[in-house]
DNA sequence: CTATCTATTGTTAGCGC
DNA sequence: GGCGCTAACAATAGATA
C-alpha cells in the first residue's frame, strides 16, 4: 500500500481532486477555528469551488462582511505592505511607513467616528475604530464572536451534561 | 520534556500565544496555498491580529478583492445557505432555544439601535446590533472578551478533565 | 524577538465499503 | 457520490541557541 506521495501540483483527475478538496477544506477550516480559539485573533475566509454552488464563509457571513469592510477601508499602501505573497510565504517586516500610517489613522480617529456614525444612521451597521490600540476590534465582529462563543460554551455544557449523566454515548475524540 | 498536549482553549500567556499564532498562521497560509494549488479553487483569507498593524491577506490583495467582489454580489440567501461558521465545528445542532432567543433579539433590534446610538455618542464606543440575526454586542476590547472566555473555558476544561478521568482532553468537537 | 530542533500529536492519501 | 480506516507524512509545542 503506497499510502502517500503526492506532489504539490494541480490534480487532473476530477474524482481525486474533489476528494482532496473536501478533505482539505475541512482541515483548513478546522485550523482556522483553532487559531481563532487559541489566539483570539480576528480572521475571515471565503472559499469558492466548483463543488459548491455558493462560497463557504468562515467564521460567519456577518463577521466576514465586517472583515471585508475593514479591508476595503485600508489604503492601498497598507494592504500591499501586508500582502502575503502566494508563491513565497514571506511575512514582510513591519515598516516604519506602516507605523506612520497607523499614527495618522489614529489622529483621524475622530473624523472616522463621525463618518461611521453617519453610516450607522443610514444602514444600521458600523465599523468601530480600535479603542486606542492598533487592534482592529470591530464591535460587530465582537457581536458575532460573542454569539459563537455562546454556541461553543453550549456545546461544552452539553458535553458535561453527557459526562455527568453517565450516558453510554460515545464521547471519544475523532478529531 | 513534555512536548505537547495542548487543550484547544484561549492561551492566556501572551508570549506563548504569539508564538503559537506565528507558527499556526504560517501553517494556515501554507494549507491555503496547497488547496489552491492542488484543486485550483478560488479562495481568500484575511487575518487580523494584535501582532500585525494591518491585516494579512491571502492569496493577494488583487485576488482578495476579486473574491470580495464576488461575495458582495451574492444574494443574502445564497450566502446564508452555504455559510460555514464556528458553530458547525463546536456544535452539531443549533437548539430551538437559541433560535427563539435570536428571534426575540431581532424584534428588539430597533430599540437597541437607538440605545446603542446614544451610547456611541457619549463614549465613542458602540454596541452594534447584528444584521438582524445575532445578539447585541458588547463593544468591549477583543482581549477582554478573550480573557473572560478563557476563564470560563478553563473552568469547563478542568471539569471535563475530572469527569473523563483527569487526563488531558481536547474539547473541540469533531465534525 | 527569531531560528532551529525533535518528540508528539495531527492531517490525509489511498483503499475498501 | 459518501464514509471510515490507517499507514504514512506533516505540523507544531516546548526546549534550546
Amino acid at each position: 500500500m503506497t499510502r502517500r506521495k503526492v506532489k504539490l501540483a494541480f490534480i487532473v483527475n476530477n474524482s481525486s481532486k474533489k476528494k482532496t478538496y473536501k478533505k482539505r477544506k475541512r482541515g483548513l477550516l478546522k485550523k482556522a477555528h483553532e487559531i481563532f480559539t487559541l489566539c483570539g485573533i480576528n480572521a475571515g475566509a471565503i472559499i469558492y469551488s466548483p463543488y459548491d454552488p455558493t462560497p463557504e464563509v468562515w467564521p460567519s457571513v456577518e463577521g466576514m462582511n465586517q472583515v471585508i469592510t475593514t479591508f476595503r477601508n485600508l489604503t492601498e499602501i497598507d494592504r500591499h505592505n501586508n500582502m502575503v505573497n502566494q508563491q513565497e510565504f514571506v511575512q514582510q517586516r513591519i515598516t516604519k511607513a506602516d507605523k506612520l500610517l497607523l499614527k495618522k489613522k489614529k489622529d483621524n480617529r475622530e473624523v472616522n467616528l463621525t463618518e461611521d456614525m453617519y453610516r450607522f444612521l443610514q444602514i444600521g451597521q458600523l465599523t468601530i475604530p480600535a479603542g486606542g490600540h492598533n487592534n482592529p476590534a470591530l464591535a460587530k465582529d465582537l457581536n458575532d464572536l460573542g454569539y459563537l462563543v455562546d454556541q461553543y460554551l453550549n456545546s461544552l455544557n452539553r458535553r458535561i451534561q453527557i459526562l455527568e449523566g453517565g450516558s453510554d454515548v460515545e464521547i471519544g475524540e475523532s478529531l
